[in-house]
DNA sequence: CTACCGATTTGCAATGAATGAAAGTTTCTC
DNA sequence: GAGAAACTTTCATTCATTGCAAATCGGTAG
């Protein structure tokens, strides 16, 4: 795609890395809104303008991935698998994205875990999070109802999504926030798409194993 | 509760409604990031210095009634029904909640759908109120959990918390961007839920009606 | 009515994010 | 190399947000 590598694009590829780098350093270091765009550039030794020629905003550096996660979820969709039953390509989506945010990532093992912290952290960060997750899930139910033309309706997509989505999310959220491990919320995320997938109709009941025909 | 009411108390209510009120008159005439806190403050005649001791943030007017609204959704979960099944709870609440995000309000017939413009269309607004909807889930998952405490664990409570309302506010969300009208939107929002309860799994299946047993 | 206490409001100064415009550099192309 | 295109840096400005101290206001005990 754009491999074109002359000096200028490794030169820029090489500032934005490092900003993005000293950012997340400088924000766990001394908290995000105690470090100012001023340091950020001082770090990397280029004008606070320039940081903005590469990021939108203070807030846009911790997320400058999420462009190429949202579109290998909405790959997933766009490539579904002839004859595949809806419900076992949200199985897949919900396990790769759920496997992408627990390990993946274009940082180091070092930073990963830091910018998790900090988006959990503070509301600034988590607000723009969320609005970026829901944009997906937007362009996620549109790719949808797409891929199922002819099954199901926007209104189902969009109920399908949000669903797997929102389950998944606040299992793993509530798990994360009362400091359990990534793997115990990796399962917590994964049981709620299972719960969602069978119904809540079932929830509290006995436990009726959902009857597969 | 506080109906103390000294002239004290009379004033200060009043001075919050009309920062509310002209706040969002002006955000809706201007536009959001077009209007200065300075023009809200003369607006109402007070200094820019007493915006903030009413409300923390420019974007924080806009959300004047969320805890409000957060309390009584938590109130249905803790009022819940002897013997009431947990799906059938869930069907309430969301029927209520998505009730008043259509209808209800502390807000004249003029302002209210101007709020819901807003914080549709202005980024930082959107992604302030679903950090405020994500709270509240947490919330709600916890309530819900508490309430049915030997029936379903936490993880399932926020798989069910986080289902519906995923589900419900994705297609609402949907609806309202295509300018769908006001009770097509609740309509959505409706089957989503119920389509949730029923399980995604025969989403897309021609259309076998969910036994009742 | 008057003095006094505590709650509010105000004015002022400072900090820092974000943006626009113009000028200076660097890289690329021919 | 010359010039164009792509980047950066400077400089100046607007505006949200916060801390502080002085000025006001409302309630109330004499």
């Amino acid at each position: 795609m754009d491999e074109a590598s002359g000096l200028r694009e490794r030169k820029k590829r090489r500032t934005r890395q490092s900003l993005i780098e000293a950012s997340l350093r400088l924000f766990h270091e001394k908290g995000y809104d105690e470090t100012t765009i001023a340091e950020i550039a001082a770090a990397v030794d280029v004008s606070t303008r320039t940081f903005f020629s590469y990021f939108t905003s203070k807030e846009d550096v911790v997320f400058f991935d999420h462009e190429t996660r949202a579109g290998r979820a909405l790959k997933v969709i766009a490539d579904r698998r002839p004859a595949e039953p809806v419900a076992d390509l949200l199985l897949r989506l919900a396990d790769e994205t759920l496997r992408a945010s627990i390990l993946d990532s274009e940082l180091t093992a070092e930073l990963f875990p830091l910018r998790h912290r900090l988006v959990r952290s503070v509301p600034a960060l988590r607000a723009r999070g969320l609005h970026l997750l829901f944009d997906t899930q937007r362009r996620l139910a549109e790719a949808l109802h797409q891929a199922y033309a002819d099954e199901i309706d926007l209104v189902e997509a969009a109920a399908a999504v949000g669903a797997v989505a929102g389950a998944a999310h606040l299992a793993t959220l509530i798990s994360v926030d009362r400091d359990e491990p990534p793997d115990r919320a990796w399962e917590a995320g994964r049981r709620a798409v299972d719960i969602t997938l069978h119904g809540l109709a079932a929830l509290g009941r006995p436990a009726a194993p959902a009857a597969e025909g």
